[in-house]
DNA sequence: CTGAAAGCGCTTACAG
DNA sequence: CTGAAAGCGCTTACAG
C-alpha cells in the first residue's frame, strides 16, 4: 500500500494519508482530490471519478490536516473561549452552551483558562492573536475593552462577558446581565427580612466589583453602612478565610453575609458551620449565579444563566463570521437574571 | 507604515503582521527572521542586525501564525483533552493538573467534550486524526483501547484514563486507580457499618462497570445478594432518578446505596431527602471521586486523585513527545485511591 | 468547463 | 559560516 510519497529520511513525518496520497491512487491532480472532498457537487469531476476519490480516501482513512487546512483558508473553525478558572463549576456551564450552539456550525471550542491573574489574561490575549481561533468569548478580571483593540483592528471578534460597554468604540460585543440590579435585589431581600448588618465578601478584581455597586447603593438607600472583606479570591478557600477573619473581627457580627460569587458565599457557609453557627438563624449567606451546588445547600443566589450566555456568545460570534458580519456596530446584549430564594438567608 | 505586502483584492486576509513584513522592514530575508526569532543564539546574523529584527517584531507587534507552524514543523504544542463532561466537576479538576504540567513545557490543552456518548467519541477520534494535537489523554466510555489501534499506528501519543491495558500491544499508556479495589473497600465500610440490603447505581457504560465489579465481589463474599440499578447517567439528575425508582420498589428498602461516582451519589441523596428520608439513619449513600461538593455534602465516597492523574498523563504525553520518545513499551500507571469517612455512611 | 499553478506563513535542510 | 530555496498540506484564483 505504498503511494509514492518518498519516506522522508531525517524528519519523522507524519504516516496520514494525504491528498496528494489519494490522488495518486486515483490517478487524478492533488487539486481534484480537494475538490471532491470539499464541495457537494463537482461539474468539473466526472461521476465515475469522483466516486472513485471518496472511495480511496474512506479506505485510506483520510482526514484533512487542521493546520494546513487553516493555513491556507484563514480559518480554523474553532471558537475560543477564555476562562478565570475552570474549577468554578459556573463556567464549565457557559462552555456548554457555547458548544451545543458552535458545534452544529462546525465549530469546535478550545478553552483557555487565565487562573484569573493579569498575566494570565495577558498570555490569553497573545496566544489570541497567533491564528489559532476565529473567535473569542471571554471573561476577564483585569483587562478592559480597550485592551482588546489590536484584537479588533485584526478583524478577530470578539465577545466580551459580564460587562456591558457604554463607549461601543471598539467593535467587541458584549453579552452581561445587570449584576448590579442583580446585588441590589439580594441586598434588598436581605434587608426585607430585617438584616442591618450586612457585610460582602469579594475579590480586588473581577466581577465583585460591580456587584458591590449594587450593593452599596441599596445600603446607602437604606441608611445602612456597608462592610466590605476585599482581600480574598473567587474560591471556596477565599471566601472561608475572609468569613474567619470577619468572626475573628471585635465589634458586634453581622448577621449577613454576601458572597459575590456562590464559591465564595459556600465558603461562607462552610466557616460559619465549623465556627457553630446556624444559617440563616446565626447567619444569613447569599451568593452570585446559582452554580449546581447552591441548589443542593440550599443557598439563596441570583441566577446568572450561564448556559445561555454561552449560547449568545457563540451564536453572536458566527454571525460575525458570516459574510459582512463584521460591518454592523457593536452590540450590548443583556439577559435577564432572576432571584432564587432557598433556605441560606 | 506599509511595508510592502500587497493589499490583496479578493480575499479578506489577516492584517497581523508575518515575518515577511518584518524581513522587508529590516532588509534581511523572511529565513533570517525566523532564525532570530526561534534561536537563542544566531551565529549566522550579525549582532546589530539580530537586535533591529527584535525591536522591529516588538514594534510591529509580531505574533506568529500557529497554524503555519504547526503545518511547517508538524508539531502543534497542544495536548487534547477528550472528557466525557465537562459539568462533572472531577474533569476540571483534571484538566487542571494536565494544564498546571503542560504549560511550563510549552503545551496548551485543548478540551473535546464527549457529552458521554458513543458517537462523541467517534467523532473525538476522527477529530484527533486532524492533526490538531501533539498526544492525547482521554477518558472513554465506549471505544476500548483497541479502537486506537490508529492514532497509535499515526504515532500519536495516546494516555487512556481510568483503566489498565493487560495486553499492552498497543504503543498507549494507561493511568488509572485500582477502581475494584476502591469500590470493594466502600462496600466492605458499608457491610462494616452493619448494612445487609446495599444497592448500586451505576451506568451502562463508563466507569461504573469496573467498580460494579468490586462491590459485586465483596457481596458475594459476605453472601450478600447485589442490587444493580442500571438504567441511569452520570449525572445528579440520572442519581435521582435512579433513587425514585428504587424508592417505589415493592420489598424491603436498601438500607445503603452505593453510587458509582459522586455525581449519582448526590443525586441519590437529594432524592432520599425529598422522600424525607435521613442521611445516614434511614438511608447510607457512598459515592465515588470526591469532587469538591462530596466534602460540602458529607459524602463519604473514594478519593480519585484527578489533579495528579492529570499531571501524571501530561508528564507521560510530554516525555513520549521527547525524541525517542515512542521507543519504550507502553505503561500501566496507577495512582493511590483513599477511602474518605464522612457523615453519609 | 477543466486542470494545474500559486501561495497561505512558517522551519529547516541544503546549496554557495 | 551565510543566505536563499524548498516544501509542509491544503484551497482557490486563474490560465488553457
Amino acid at each position: 500500500m505504498a503511494y509514492g510519497r518518498p519516506v522522508t529520511s531525517k524528519t519523522q513525518r507524519s504516516v496520514r494519508p494525504t491528498q496528494k496520497d489519494i490522488a495518486a491512487a486515483a490517478g487524478v491532480s492533488q487539486a481534484a482530490v480537494s475538490m471532491v472532498l470539499n464541495k457537494a457537487d463537482t461539474p468539473s469531476v466526472p461521476g465515475p471519478t469522483r466516486a472513485r476519490i471518496l472511495k480511496l480516501a474512506a479506505e485510506l482513512g483520510y482526514r484533512p490536516n487542521h493546520p494546513a487546512r487553516s493555513l491556507r483558508s484563514a480559518r480554523t473553525m474553532t471558537l475560543a473561549c477564555v476562562v478565570p478558572d475552570i474549577t468554578n463549576p459556573f463556567y464549565p456551564g457557559l462552555v456548554r452552551g457555547l458548544q451545543t450552539t458552535a458545534a452544529p456550525a462546525g465549530y469546535d471550542v478550545l478553552i483557555y483558562d487565565t487562573d484569573r491573574t493579569q498575566e494570565g489574561e495577558r498570555r490569553a490575549l497573545n496566544w489570541l492573536r497567533q491564528g489559532r481561533a476565529d473567535g473569542v468569548v471571554g471573561t476577564f478580571f483585569h483587562l478592559q475593552t480597550a485592551d482588546f483593540a489590536t484584537l479588533a483592528r485584526e478583524r478577530l471578534p470578539v465577545v466580551l462577558l459580564g460587562r456591558q460597554d457604554v463607549s461601543r468604540r471598539l467593535l467587541i460585543d458584549h453579552v452581561f446581565i445587570d449584576n448590579a440590579a442583580a446585588a441590589a435585589a439580594l441586598t434588598r431581600l436581605l434587608i426585607r427580612r430585617g438584616h442591618r448588618r450586612i457585610a460582602m465578601i469579594l475579590a480586588e478584581f473581577g466581577p465583585g466589583r460591580v456587584r458591590a455597586a449594587g450593593y452599596r447603593s441599596v445600603m446607602r438607600e437604606a441608611g445602612l453602612s456597608t462592610d466590605f472583606i476585599v482581600d480574598s479570591t473567587y474560591s471556596e478557600e477565599g471566601g472561608a478565610r475572609a468569613m474567619q477573619k470577619l468572626l475573628s473581627r471585635k465589634g458586634p457580627r453581622p448577621t449577613a453575609v454576601f458572597g459575590a460569587n456562590d464559591m465564595l458565599a459556600i465558603g461562607v457557609m462552610l466557616a460559619a458551620r465549623e465556627a457553630g453557627l446556624a444559617i440563616p438563624g446565626d447567619i444569613a449567606v447569599v451568593g452570585f449565579d446559582d452554580i449546581p451546588t447552591a441548589k443542593l445547600l440550599g443557598l439563596t443566589t441570583a441566577r446568572h444563566p450561564e448556559f445561555d450566555l454561552g449560547a449568545l456568545a457563540a451564536r453572536t460570534l458566527i454571525e460575525r463570521l458570516q459574510p459582512g458580519g463584521m460591518k454592523s456596530r457593536s452590540r450590548n446584549l443583556e439577559l435577564k437574571f432572576e432571584i432564587i430564594e432557598r433556605s441560606s438567608a
